[in-house]
DNA sequence: AGCACGCCGACT
DNA sequence: GTCGGCGTGCTC
């Protein structure tokens, strides 16, 4: 503002700089020049609206300089540069220039990507107040005779309870509590037991007192603590059950002391409710932005807003929120580092994690990173000195204890439609205890494959590499990779013959089973078609809290996040498949699941234990789950993965190929190979089909490119990707998966 | 990505 | 003789 100022009293002063260089949303490397007399490096950073092709566009300033490398004649001059926010900070702007170089993906793409859909658009915002406002107790409220509330009452008590407790409440955690809050809130204000205060940004920090810590949760806390002001990358690896939250929030109070912002990164948006409402409960004054997908456009730009200017204290989000303007950072948390959700598999395929720890790298603060069962890539890291390693190794509930673990080998054991006796008694003692079970398989469905017992058909997905699975309840079969469905056919379409059976179990097969079995049992089958509907997942965890629930099937998204207090029975089915798979990945994939569901088992007070049905008893695996035992196991992979040549003792990058045939797939990715330029220190695979060889339609191929050295294949990827762009694609899309997950 | 230009097959 | 198919190339 007063540079601005400066520059039209005394222009002089000020070189002449009347190009703009805009990063623009098309899948373009380049910048594009315009011309913007009034410009100057103010306005770095800022939106601007610009001639682009046959329409205006709205695009983000880069650089502003003197001369363009672009004919003069082609110049179009600059529509408008928007004053409606701030301009971007320059390290957000640096950030999104690395996370374009690094995984080769268009600057504009990147740079729009990272602000919220409603900067993105061509209309100035017009913004309103980001003040927020909370309901603080008044003298009066609390002299109230507040016993004359009816006890029926429960929101209006639940209330009272909270702002006797802290004396204030924010409307995000009222609207939380009930939907029925802000109304009861409104009866108080009228009552004059609260009235309506705005949310200073700078107010005096106050943390509710939690519990206390442990050693090791001291020692941890401590050693942040001592290097705070500058970048460290922490892996901060603690059971399940250890208080990693509890560490964070001491981090975030230090923080908050010093005025500063904190970034906490979670894998899923269903992880953020809980969070969310354990930082509203410990920091009840500060300001808290939640950003996520989920938002709707208002909301997202209103929390981006208060995050940019510096406002919100606490940033909680999914991987978008990596790219949020914090003028004040501090900190970054990243829970669950190990965490697939955090790579994101289409566009800019980058991995927020990663991200993150680039972030923090560059801004010069600390990055936690969390979990119970590392990545062996940030294990590695850590044991091999780039990371400093923190442990917590015992649960930080009193009496808890970890559970017992079993295996039950299948072949020995009589098993009946897929439960074995063991695990059945298992159950039945667990319902004579009044307390709750949980069997576990990752298969939703009532089976995986329909299959035809005369000529050994199965119904397969007309659009992927898939078989279809059966869903007996809506008489139907369904591909679990496209969406696909169809009727459940009468007859084998190959043969006639009507003998076609479902083969195998799904979660609503064994609901089945098990509801024939315990006739009297509460079953509650838990996976992504019971929980579609709105509110599901939310009625059936109270359902669960509130012990109308006797055994649960479900699948992942059982195993995390959600603490069962009344729980000590976890039985696992089917988990063999992943023990022998391609996927390089998969065993510590199957590991990380096994861990955190075994981890649902026996909290608070009870005695949990785990049952798990396999042929492989002896499986490393299972040996290293029964001892509780991640490192002995974490070890013996990254032996393998040493030995094998895989990450994280290589760095690997993946050109993906996509197309209606797969020759032209396949030729594409011979082209592609032809052009690389071989080295002794990069290695390039030949072109091979994926692993689910067609998807939605198109046939998918890819090859691999890897590297000892990150910074050798960074220099190869740039090179190659320059000439692949000059490649002609017929009907073929492409793109560049750096550091892939999965194949 | 969008949107032009451009060169070959079935239609008023 | 045109209408329109989608292959190729450009957008400051």
């Amino acid at each position: 503002m007063l540079s601005n100022s400066i520059v039209q009293i005394c222009p002089n002063i000020f070189p002449i700089m009347p190009i703009i260089r805009v990063a623009l949303d098309v899948p373009v490397a380049t910048l594009f020049d315009y011309l913007a007399s009034d410009a100057t490096a103010q306005d770095i950073g800022a939106r601007v609206q610009v001639p682009f092709g046959r329409k205006l566009m709205t695009g983000v300033i880069m650089e502003v300089s003197a001369c363009s490398s672009v004919s003069p004649g082609k110049l179009k001059p600059a529509a408008h540069i928007f004053h409606d926010v701030p301009p971007l900070p320059l390290a957000l702007l640096d950030l999104c220039r690395f996370c374009s170089d690094y995984y080769h993906h268009p600057l504009g793409e990147v740079m729009m990507n990272a602000l919220p859909g409603r900067l993105r658009s061509s209309k100035p915002l017009v913004q309103k107040s980001t003040t927020t406002f909370q309901f603080c107790f008044t003298d009066a409220g609390r002299a109230a005779d507040t016993a004359s509330i009816p006890a029926r009452n429960i929101v209006q008590n639940h209330l009272l309870a909270r702002l006797r407790e802290s004396g204030v409440i924010s409307h995000e955690e009222a609207k939380q509590l009930s939907p029925r809050a802000p109304k009861a809130l409104q009866k108080f204000v009228t009552l004059g037991w609260v009235k309506e205060v705005p949310i200073h940004p700078a107010s005096v920090t106050k943390a509710v007192s939690g519990p206390a810590l442990n050693t090791e949760q001291q020692s941890a806390l401590a050693a942040i603590a001592a290097d705070i002001s500058e970048f460290n990358a922490w892996l901060l690896h603690g059971i399940t059950g250890s208080g990693k939250t509890e560490v964070y929030l001491r981090l975030i109070t230090l923080l908050l002391l010093q005025g500063r912002q904190t970034l906490v990164l979670v894998p899923e948006i269903s992880l953020t409710p809980q969070l969310e409402a354990v930082f509203r409960a410990r920091f009840p004054t500060t300001l808290l932005v939640c950003l996520h997908s989920r938002l709707n456009a208002s909301e997202r730009v209103n929390g981006w807003l208060q995050a940019q200017q510096g406002e919100a204290k606490i940033i909680l989000g999914t991987r978008l929120a990596v790219f949020t303007p914090l003028p004040k950072l501090g900190l970054i948390i990243v829970d669950e580092e190990q965490d697939g959700s955090f790579k994101q598999q289409d566009g800019l395929r980058y991995s927020a994690r990663d991200v993150a720890i680039f972030r923090a790298r560059q801004t010069n603060v600390p990055v936690v990173l969390g979990s119970a069962t590392p990545s062996l890539e940030s294990y590695y890291n850590a044991i091999n000195g780039r990371y400093r390693m923190l442990r917590l190794s015992s649960r930080a509930v009193k009496n808890a204890v970890l559970p017992t673990v079993h295996c039950v080998d299948t072949r020995a054991a009589k098993s009946k439609d897929g439960l074995s006796q063991p695990l059945i008694m298992a159950l039945e003692k667990c319902l004579a205890r009044n307390q709750q079970s949980l069997i576990f398989l990752n298969r939703r469905g009532y089976a995986p494959v329909l299959l035809c017992k005369s000529c050994a058909w199965t119904a397969t997905c007309h659009r992927c590499a898939s078989r279809l699975v059966v869903h007996l309840r809506e008489k139907q079969l369904r591909c679990h990779h496209c969406g696909h469905q169809e009727r459940f056919p009468s007859a084998c379409p190959e043969c006639g013959d009507q003998d076609i059976v479902p083969f195998g179990h799904g979660t609503q097969r064994v609901e089945a089973v098990l509801t024939e079995r315990f006739p009297d049992a509460r079953i509650l089958r838990i996976d992504r078609d019971s929980t579609r509907l709105k509110d599901g997942w939310e009625r059936m965890l109270k359902d669960i809290y509130e012990q109308r629930v006797d055994i649960l099937v479900g699948t992942q998204i059982l195993a995390k996040g959600h603490d069962f207090p009344n729980l000590s029975l976890v039985g696992i089915l089917n988990s063999d498949a992943s023990l022998f798979s391609t996927d390089f990945r998969a065993a510590e994939r199957l590991f990380v699941q096994l861990m955190q569901v075994a981890g649902r088992a026996g909290r608070a007070n009870i005695a949990g234990e785990v049952l798990i049905q396999t042929e492989f008893p002896d499986h490393p695996l299972y040996h290293a789950l029964r001892r509780h035992d991640y490192d002995t196991l974490a070890q013996m992979l990254l032996t393998e993965r040493k030995m094998a040549g895989f990450p994280p003792f290589v760095y690997q990058a993946l050109l993906r190929a996509e197309a209606p045939q797969i020759n032209a797939a396949l030729d594409f990715l011979a082209s592609a190979a032809a052009m690389a330029e071989s080295s002794r220190e990069v290695e390039v695979f030949d072109p091979v089909p994926a692993q689910m060889a067609r998807l939605k339609g198109l046939e998918r191929a890819h090859l691999l490119v890897q590297s000892g050295s990150r910074k050798k294949l960074q220099e190869f990827l740039t090179a190659w990707h320059t000439k692949l762009v000059t490649l002609p694609v017929r009907k073929v899309r492409w793109a560049l998966d750096v550091d892939p997950q999965e194949f």
